[in-house]
DNA sequence: AATTTTATTGCAACTTAGTTGCATTGTGTT
DNA sequence: AACACAATGCAACTAAGTTGCAATAAAATT
């Protein structure tokens, strides 16, 4: 997501009051390149200002409900994060690497007829969707430490 | 998945040596009316033999690497498994109910050409999809304390 | 059969993500 | 200032999953 999403318009928008740990949070969501775990995040955050992990996982959780982010299950479970914006970042399937757990953005893939074709073959209020990918990364398949196990190529 | 897989076949296929727990952990999940994650596989299988987590957790990794179980992540990022065999089980979406936590396997809906689809459009090898709903269950929609909320009916 | 080797399991201790309760601080209102 | 209430921090906790190593079981050699 290159384009980012102005800060003040996703809280504005959520009916979330703007506060520096919060406007922190989105920031760095918003200019990661890519779906982001809440270690990375606490780790971003704190070369600017201190906060407390117990806070992170509070705002991300307002986020979420209040439709400024989407979450999603990263790699082994642990749950990754992205702005949740139609206009600058919409609904996409990901890649998650098995070996190094990399998370990767698969954009410009539209899914919405996948939601659709669920949404009426069963009677189901779906509203969120977690379209992902498990696999080997490209670096991961070209390190020699993968190779040597006998993997496909 | 009510038409049993046969468990001596799957580790077959596999080529893993037979054991006792791999058996019990193989017949429990092949049980199971719906993926089933290891806290409730543990309860399941202790009502027969006893086994350590550690050795439950060793079994499920080496079924999954050997292809004979489906691993997916559930609720909060705790991990699923069911039976993976195309002829008893095809790969299917899956629903997850945000409040109760429970998960549903969407059974008959095909999604083969959603993989086709994303195998083209990026160069990448994938080797399982992960395709997830989120929402509230029909059960928990009808409770009082959800509608009390003001949620959406 | 006895011995050696290898695969499987159990135990304890640890790591890490995320949560809960409660005290403290900040922010806006009268 | 005094109050109300929202946001944050701190400590302690839960629960999933992992790691190292010892004990046991199974398989292969002798
Ligand atoms: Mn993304
Ligand atoms: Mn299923
Ligand atoms: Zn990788
Ligand atoms: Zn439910």
């Amino acid at each position: 997501m290159r384009k980012r999403c102005n800060v003040v318009e996703l809280l504005a928008r959520g009916q979330v009051a703007s506060t520096v740990h919060r406007v922190g949070v989105l920031k760095v969501i918003s200019r990661s390149p890519k779906a982001i775990a809440p270690r990375s995040l606490l780790q971003e955050i704190r070369k600017t200002t201190p906060i407390d992990k117990v806070t992170l996982y509070r705002i991300l959780d307002l986020f979420v409900a209040k439709k400024i982010l989407r979450r999603m299950t990263g790699q082994k479970g642990t749950m990754c994060y992205e702005v949740m914006c139609e206009k600058h970042n919409p609904q996409h399937p990901h890649f998650v690497c098995r070996t190094c757990g990399d998370m990767e953005c698969l954009e410009g893939i539209d899914i919405s007829d996948v939601k659709q074709r669920l949404r009426h073959t069963r009677y189901i209020e779906e509203e969120a969707i977690d379209l992902k990918l498990e696999g080997v990364c490209g670096k991961c398949r070209t390190k020699k430490s993968f190779k040597k196990k006998g993997n496909p190529v």
